[in-house]
RNA sequence: GGGAUCUUAGCUCAGCUGGGAGAGCAUCUGCCUUACAAGCAGAGGGUCAUAGGUUCGAGCCCUAUAGGUCCCACCA
């Protein structure tokens, strides 16, 4: 292969290219075997209705990167890809696009309208998967599962009829949320509440047999009224004693209902009296069974009235609302209306206002089933990350409610309940059974509803593995190892996960949930589709590449914050991957077809050991991070490294060798074999956050490589741990940054050369800077560099600057300005006594010195020593230039 | 109503167990130095929301206040 390489970083082409040999040749795949770990991640399941968005590309991205790491570890890394069926998101997805065809739903019939919602699965159910490939991601594709396979579906089987058999699961009359316009109950999940702005209607229920006499009960939704079972008051309010037990007559209605006394009744609230309508408001519904209330549905599955509503049977809910309060007007019974702003429930897919009614559903009993998913958690078996999600997450299991898992839609998991046409005797099973069990008839009809989307993902880290077949794959890769999600799902799905995987399985599903926020606009609202401010991961990838983007995601971001996104900042990573690719064409030019070999070790100069030592131990922080899951800091770190010291510093080092190799083949050679070692050392470790560049450059840069992607982590070896070479190169670097910065101040052109020297009374000083003189003297524009031990023979028309344990004088006799330079010095002297007063004032504490770390007082006297001999040095200049 | 979280440079955010405030972008100055102008060198810019407290020492811990964001919740 050809080591050159174009003058800026193309992703276009590369990118797709390198995944297409990735995926040819296996290296996403995980097989079960024994000889190594697993470590194994399950990709939260799309949506098939879905498209690539920004929080897809976030979370594949965190997934992937932690598969990659872990790969190159050594580990058998598996991370299962898969979809979900997406039961009521895609059902409206399928019925609006049969409606523009102008089908009806009903028309089709269950049967017909399935076979349209597996035509949208055939058609759009992997698009997603398309997209997220555009990213990098890793996952085995040949494990593809879908929530409605056979196999999950098989999984929702078993683990229903077991819930069932064992009594967790049980049909029943409840109140649940109704979603007037999807046509089905949504769970508590499913319900967003929102402050909407409503009236309070205070109404006259004129007291039975006593005329004139009327009880004023508030209400923010009167249509129910024709519901009301009952009016309460709490048994504790004076004024309302003498009325307990009497009787109402219900307005518009020939009804009578009674006043009844209940402690949920607040005294301060409203009127004091509410009205009851059992069946369609939860609270009233607790209180209708605790007094044998008849429960009087008014309202249609369509949100429109029924008979019940008298004349107003057949209108909408809020029409028969307004109807009905200007009757109510006119027969005087009105007595106000107030503003008022109250909590209503809409259903979070549609935003329709979720009408409360009395329905027979299928519940999941959630009480006892939680309990080892709030002790996995408890007990440390379960880490969520960021640790604060442990507080949202208890807030859920301490309040739990059960479950309502039926849903009454086509697309989904269908409720394997069957009833006898005969008998009506129900039976669950996982096959249709033959005949009726209690009377013997062979018509058995299927319960129409079908289950909650979450039942099935709920089961997603073990069902994709086999699961109920016990495969060598459940054996070997279950427990997975981590989660990563967004926080918002965590009620929804990793809640059921944990509690499924620890019911089902007997262990927690994996042991650590990463969680991550949401991307938000610049402005920092919400991307969606609805403001049309959503930004497309595949238009920022066209633009500016996958691994800008990747990089984008995860810097300066701690876990589980919220961020928002700028084209600015992928502008930022799109000049990082810029940066990495000049630095490692440079270095491949300069190597070109040169064979190198691996230096001697007193072949090293103090330089390549400086770097070298860097590499090794930037590979030991970056693991560290990496296992903390801090992907931020861990990234952040080798993006320093590399722009900060490996191209900015070391090599601009390495030029002067490089450029004269005939001079010193052997320095040369050193020089570009470490150039190369640390180039690859780094692009490992940038690997799993921009694996297309890193794997372009890898296989360019070391061709007998077939790929970065399962090349090994680096590790820390104590023998590359230079020491004594860091702090000389930490001196040097001190010294070119002061006389770059004066030669700055100064305004003395970069091509103007000029002598340096520097003096030090200090021998080991001394030998420092004469010894590392070609290293160094080019990168601070010196033409010749002096070391020696007094000022004996500089000009007094010489700049001076003062640093650590030496003077350096630059003579630049044209351009000093003798006033100016005492100025400075009286600057710098000043400065040095805010320095040393803050140190004093530290080290003549009793009590620092008593109570603090004897390494931080160590420390603290250290620096005292250091400016001490600065300030000297200053005084010594200004006295010198009386 | 309960809870979480945030407030750090002009902007967006880091700052993980308390020990002299950081990055990117933006701004200013000088450089097209044969890897990179998507770059190099240098500079300016912060009473870390406010008020108390704990501590030898607080951006970090505690309490209160103000403002923002989010989640949960059956007050009709």
């Amino acid at each position: 292969m050809s080591k050159e390489l174009a003058k800026t970083y193309d992703p276009q082409g590369i990118e797709e290219r390198l995944y297409q040999k990735w995926e040819d040749n296996g290296y996403f795949r995980a097989k079960a075997d024994k000889s190594k770990k697993p470590f194994t991640i399950v990709m939260p399941p799309p949506n098939i209705t879905g498209q690539l968005h920004m929080g897809h590309a976030l979370d594949n991205t965190m997934q992937d990167i932690l598969i990659r790491y872990k790969r190159m570890q050594g580990y058998n890394a598996l991370w299962q890809p898969g979809t979900d069926h997406a039961a009521i998101a895609t059902e409206v997805k399928v019925i609006e696009s049969l409606k523009e065809q102008g089908i009806d739903k009903d028309d089709l019939g269950r049967e017909g309208f399935l076979e349209k919602c597996w035509d949208w699965r055939r058609e759009y159910g992997d698009r997603i998967l398309k997209q997220l490939k555009k990213m990098g991601s890793s996952a085995d594709w040949e494990r593809e599962r879908f929530t409605m396979d056979e196999g999950c579906s098989d999984a929702v089987l078993e683990v229903f009829v077991k819930l069932y058999e064992e009594g967790y699961i049980y049909k029943g009359s409840r109140i649940v949320n109704w979603c007037p316009v999807c046509q089905t109950s949504i769970s508590d999940a499913e319900v967003e509440h929102e402050e909407q702005d409503g009236y309070f209607w205070h109404i006259n229920y004129p007291v039975a047999g006593e005329e004139g006499r009327f009880v004023e009960i508030a209400t923010t939704r009167p249509e129910t009224m024709f519901g009301d079972t009952a009016v309460a008051v709490n048994p504790e309010d004076e004024r309302y004693q003498d009325i307990i037990g009497k009787t109402l007559k219900l307005p518009l209605t020939d009804r009578e209902i009674p006043v009844i006394a209940d402690a949920y009744v607040d005294k301060e609230f409203g009127t004091g009296c509410v009205k009851i309508t059992p069946a369609h408001d939860p609270n009233d519904f607790e209180v209708g069974k605790r007094h044998n209330l008849e429960e009087v549905v008014v309202i249609n599955d369509d949100a429109t009235m029924n008979a019940g509503a008298g004349k107003f049977a057949g209108m909408d809910r809020y029409e028969c609302r307004k109807a009905l309060v200007k009757e109510l007007e006119e027969l005087g019974l009105l007595v106000k209306v107030e503003p008022h702003s109250h909590n209503v429930g809409t259903h979070d897919r549609c935003g329709t206002t979720v009408e409360p009614m009395v329905k027979q559903q299928w519940f999941v009993k959630m009480d006892e089933l939680i309990r080892p998913a709030v002790e996995g958690v408890k007990n440390g078996e379960i880490k969520l990350l960021p640790k604060r999600m442990e507080k949202t997450y208890f807030n859920w299991t301490d309040n739990i409610r059960d479950w309502c898992i039926s849903r009454q839609l086509w697309w989904g998991h269908r409720i394997p309940a069957y009833y006898c046409e005969e008998c009506g005797e129900m039976t669950v099973a996982k096959t249709v059974p033959e005949k009726c069990p209690k009377c013997g008839c062979v018509h058995l009809k299927q319960d129409e509803d079908t289950l909650d989307t979450w039942f099935s993902s709920a089961l997603w880290p073990f069902s994709t593995l086999g699961w109920p077949k016990q495969t060598e794959d459940l054996d070997y890769f279950y427990p997975n190892d981590v989660l990563v999600t967004g926080y918002d799902i965590i009620f929804f799905w990793v809640i059921r996960m944990i509690f499924s995987g620890y019911r089902q399985m007997g262990k927690a599903p994996f042991h650590t949930v990463l969680f991550h926020g949401l991307i938000r606009d610049s402005e920092g609202r919400k991307m969606s589709k609805s403001l049309g401010n959503g930004i497309d991961p595949l238009e920022v990838i066209d633009k500016y590449g996958a691994d800008a983007l990747r990089l984008t995601l995860i810097t300066g971001n701690a876990p589980g914050n919220d961020m928002r996104f700028y084209w600015e900042r992928v502008e930022a990573s799109r000049n990082f991957a810029n940066k990495v690719w000049n630095a490692s064409r440079f270095i491949m030019m300069n190597i070109g077809d040169t064979a190198l070999t691996v230096p001697a070790k007193e072949d090293l100069f103090t330089e390549d050991r400086w770097i070298l030592s860097k590499v090794n131990r930037l590979s030991k922080e970056v693991t560290e991070n990496m296992d903390k899951f801090e992907l931020g800091i861990a990234v952040q770190k080798v993006y320093d490294f590399i722009w900060d010291e490996f191209c900015d510093w070391y090599i601009e080092m390495t030029k002067r060798r490089t450029y004269h190799r005939e001079e010193d083949p052997v320095s040369a050679n050193t020089a570009l074999w470490t150039l190369k070692e640390v180039l690859s050392q780094a692009l490992k470790l940038l690997h799993p956050f921009m694996p297309f560049i890193t794997e372009e450059i890898f296989c360019t840069l070391c061709p007998e490589e077939e790929t970065i992607m399962l090349s090994d982590w680096p590790v820390f070896l104590e023998e590359r741990d230079f020491a004594a070479e860091e702090a000389r190169v930490e001196r040097i670097k001190e010294l070119v940054k002061s006389v770059r910065n004066r030669r700055s101040e100064m305004d003395v052109p970069p091509s103007k050369k000029a002598f340096v020297c520097i003096v030090s009374e200090k021998e080991e000083i001394r030998e420092i800077f004469e010894s590392e003189k070609e290293m160094y003297a080019g990168l601070m524009g010196a033409s010749t560099v002096s070391v020696q031990a007094d000022p004996a023979g500089i000009g007094a028309d010489a700049v001076s600057i003062v640093i650590p344990d030496a003077v350096v004088y630059i003579p630049l006799e044209e351009l000093v300005d003798l006033a100016k330079e005492k100025e400075r010095l009286l600057k710098e002297e000043e400065r040095l006594l805010k320095e040393l007063a803050r140190s004093n004032g530290m080290l003549n504490n009793e009590r620092f010195l008593s109570k603090a770390p004897l390494a931080k007082v160590q420390e603290e006297r250290e620096k005292l020593a250091k400016y001490e001999q600065m300030i000297e040095q200053v005084r010594a200049q200004l006295r010198g230039m009386k």
